[in-house]
DNA sequence: TTGACAAGTGAACGTTCGTTCACTTATAAT
DNA sequence: ATTATAAGTGAACGAACGTTCACTTGTCAA
């Protein structure tokens, strides 16, 4: 790795750690230079580089190439090498997932209800509150005072909730549905 | 909305945005106040709610009640009201399925043969480099010069290469193994 | 060996930073 | 109406900021 790449790299960490990218100060301990214009040099070259851009007011601002993750293309098409990696997109997964992180929050799935519809127990569902819930979506609801996820079935005449897994059975709610918000992402950890 | 909650939102918006807090001079425009007086006990106040934190030098820091986003509890076992939320915890998706950024890539999965692990087509995985593949772990391995997601069958006698459709044949490698990664997460966008 | 260019040093600069001060205005309870 | 408390004003401060300067050192090709 290059000394380019080397610092980039460290950058990087600052960054994760605490959220703000460093000093110039704070740079001459991360970079091991003793002049503050050997920083103002390289982080130009990182500017280049595209990791970092300026903002306005010449205030440094961490690129997505710096906080976001590497996409390197779609399995069963072949994938990137090492070596074309350096052009490749980044993106932050928060914003790829959420549009409306104020609206949004995250429940762990603990049933097998929507297994079908590859939702497993364990995973972490992004609902967003507040948004219409169109015939098809995923949705979560309260039905006799539990909370349940399932998938909106809605035409003129009915509504129902349909679990994606044959061993558990719709559901026709009686009175209005207490809707709790719409699934937008799913994720999960191994 | 209370005030408090009002400028906390405004603040979530400045760092999504800029990737950063802003200064007490910015705040003075986003808070609508004429002295940093009152930003500054304002932030005070934004610290004891646990929105914010300094560090040792008394940098302002974002807590992952600002960047994050909350954790509910779990489906299927009723959620928290509204009220409660304040309380709730926050992360961030990014620090939450991604332990080693700059060894870690996003594959768009585009074929059915994981299906049956809850790994659908248009998903994203995401691919941890240089992590010991153990048996059971979902791969990204080559096979005759092509990239393929499959989970690991892996003893002391054999190698193979399931995939999670019974569509599909496994894969019994004749040379070794060209190992892409090992798959550490999932996510999916509606 | 020389020359050219890249990279680092150290000091200096004007600007912006967060913080503190004394004071004034708003808000709400008694 | 009085009073206590919360919130905002405006000026001031030293410290830290990013940037620029002239200069030195390191690196590598001609």
């Amino acid at each position: 790795m290059d000394k380019l790449h080397k610092r980039i790299l460290v950058l990087r960490q600052f960054y994760e750690k605490n959220k703000r990218l460093p000093s110039y100060a704070e740079m001459l301990v991360l970079f091991k230079v003793k002049s503050k214009n050997a920083v103002f040099r390289f982080i130009n070259k990182i500017i280049e580089a595209g990791f970092i851009n300026k903002d306005e007011a010449g205030r440094l601002m961490p690129a997505a190439s710096l906080f976001g993750v590497k996409i390197l293309g779609n399995i069963e098409a072949g994938f990137p090498t090492p070596a074309e990696e350096e052009l490749a997109d980044a993106i932050s997964l928060d914003d790829y997932l959420i549009k409306n992180k104020q609206a949004s929050f995250l429940l762990k799935v603990s049933g097998n209800s929507m297994i079908n519809a590859g939702i497993r127990p364990g995973d972490l569902v992004i609902v967003e509150r507040g948004k219409e819930a169109k015939h098809g979506d995923i949705i979560i609801a309260s039905i006799d005072n539990e909370w349940t996820i399932k998938r909106l079935y809605k035409t003129e005449k009915k509504i129902a909730l349909l679990p994606e897994n044959p061993k558990f059975k719709p559901i026709y709610p009686k009175n209005n549905l207490l809707l709790g918000g719409v699934v937008v992402g799913v994720v999960r950890k191994y």
